[in-house]
DNA sequence: TTTTAATCCTGCACGGCACG
DNA sequence: CGTGCCGTGCAGGATTAAAA
């Protein structure tokens, strides 16, 4: 099969040395993480990407200051949602994976996390528009036609005009009810955008005793979704496919963890992007070269225009991919690796993250082998050593974040749960104090007595020295 | 989703205790 | 004995969990 587009190879790159230079140092950082204590961190990496896309991420990057985690974890989001039902990868007989992606952009406000995303999703979203148009046009004249056929009843054999359906890729805001009726009528997959993860998970289980958790645990795993209800029709999707993609900022991350018994099992199935040292930045002088944009739209379409194969039961048969011998060999390579990483780990929170992580990694082997195919660079017959290589570096990436994430939920400090005006305060205080220069200070910054009193007894923030005087824990 | 109950936090008042 | 330190019960507000 060739590519319906294809991109432009007369593309020159010659001109733009700095992406070399920019890619010495986003490559050098990312030498080798095996050795690596679990303290450190993996930058991002970029070279699991096709060449064409590593441009585009560093042009990015240079021109616009994305942050190369950002935009790259969103493009394999925007990958994920245009890949859809069509393809999965087998792994062995009646184990096959999709390419469903939950992802989530870390970063303080205003570092970039929202723009990435818009820009890898363009051009499903500049999809989603020309059909909606197409919808629109379709509607007037399902709407002539029905006007018709009232008057012109003498015809008895006329063609039943068909209500027009429309087809979209992503969903913004969303309710449990609207989400499934648009899924309904996009079997070939949808794909949701979560503004602030932490508010989504606090919903969760308000109103409705749990379902909502039931149902993103089971569309993770592409189970079917089976809903009965009172009112309108019941809805029966055989193979769900909704990915998720979502921010939120690091300094409520604590937030994830909140109530933990209903939340946990749900970090794990979480991608986090989480760029180190992230600052805002100045501008910079350098332009996003047109030809990157076009490129990016070319690789996209190619992967939408993809058709679901429907099989005579009238239900979708994708198509299936399988790894060759020298990348399932690679893989179960890592697999022992990582079960024996998960064995030895002291903690249950930790295996959860390692047996999501094997998942994962199939399922962005074959995200990568599609994405390698949309730019060009490779068939989709089967899923290669390189790409099975590749996939491993990014996992690599997500475990890092992942226990990252899980360090902010484990050992959030006493601090993070005072209020911001006593998080003042106790900054403000010197190490050693006595009672009477703390109150003072604390009724200067509108605390009352018996409020700073009571909280000197917090046995996790101060030591009672003496009789009166106190000293700092943290 | 709205209503209700439970829990936590805060400010106030008061009384006991340590210290010089 | 005076002064500052410390603990506690209570009422009302805010937040969170449970029920309707």
């Amino acid at each position: 099969m060739s590519n319906r587009y294809s991109l432009s190879p007369e593309f020159d790159f010659s001109g733009l040395t700095f992406l070399d230079e920019v890619r010495a140092e986003a490559n050098g950082k990312s030498a080798n993480y095996q050795g690596l204590d679990r303290h450190n961190s993996i930058s991002f990496p970029i070279s699991a990407f096709p060449e064409k896309v590593q441009h585009i991420i560093l042009a990015l990057q240079e021109s616009l200051q994305y942050p190369v985690d950002f935009i790259g974890t969103a493009m394999l989001y925007t990958v994920s949602l245009a890949i859809g039902n069509t393809h999965k990868v087998k792994v062995k007989e009646n184990w096959t994976e999709s390419a469903l992606l939950y992802i989530a952009l870390v970063g303080a406000p205003g570092t970039m996390k929202s723009h990435p995303l818009s820009f890898s999703i363009g051009p499903i979203i500049d999809r989603d528009c020309s059909t909606f148009r197409e919808y629109e046009k379709k509607v007037h004249e399902y709407k002539k036609a029905i006007s018709i056929k009232a008057k012109g009843r003498t015809k008895p054999e006329y063609d039943e005009p068909i209500k027009p359906v429309l087809h979209k890729f992503l969903v913004q805001d969303f309710t449990p009810e609207s989400l499934t009726e648009t899924h309904r009528l996009n079997k070939r997959g949808i794909g949701v955008y979560v503004d602030e993860l932490a508010s989504w998970f606090k919903n969760f289980n308000r109103y409705n005793n749990g379902s909502d958790q039931e149902f993103w645990l089971s569309n993770w795993s592409g189970k079917p979704i089976i809903i009965d209800r009172k009112t309108g029709d019941p809805i029966f999707i055989k193979s769900s496919y909704i990915s998720v993609a979502g921010t939120i900022q690091e300094s409520i991350l604590s937030e994830l963890g909140r109530g933990n018994r209903s939340q946990n099992g749900f970090t794990d199935r979480i991608l986090f992007a989480m760029p180190e040292g992230l600052k805002k930045s100045y501008w910079s002088d350098r332009e996003l070269h047109p030809q990157h944009l076009q490129n990016w739209h070319v690789m996209v379409n190619n992967l939408l225009d993809l058709p679901v194969p429907i099989d005579e039961t009238d239900s979708l048969s994708p198509t299936v991919l399988s790894f060759t011998d020298e990348g399932y060999a690679r893989l179960k390579e890592w697999q022992r690796e990582n079960t024996d990483k998960c064995n030895s780990a002291d903690n249950d929170m930790v295996k959860g993250l390692y047996s999501k992580l094997e998942v994962y990694v199939i399922r962005l082997s074959l995200i990568l082998q599609m994405m390698q195919w949309a730019a060009g660079e490779s068939d989709k017959r089967t899923v290669e050593l390189n790409t099975v290589a590749r996939a491993i570096d990014l996992i690599e990436y997500f475990r890092n974040t992942g226990m990252k994430v899980k360090r902010y939920l484990l050992d959030s400090s006493p601090l993070d749960k005072l209020t911001s005006e006593k998080k003042l305060l106790y900054q403000s205080l010197p190490i050693n104090f006595s009672t009477g220069q703390g109150l003072l200070l604390a009724k200067s910054q509108g605390v009352a007595e018996v409020t700073f009193k009571r909280f000197l007894n917090d046995n996790s923030l101060f030591e009672r020295v003496s009789y009166g005087n106190y000293s700092k824990k943290i």
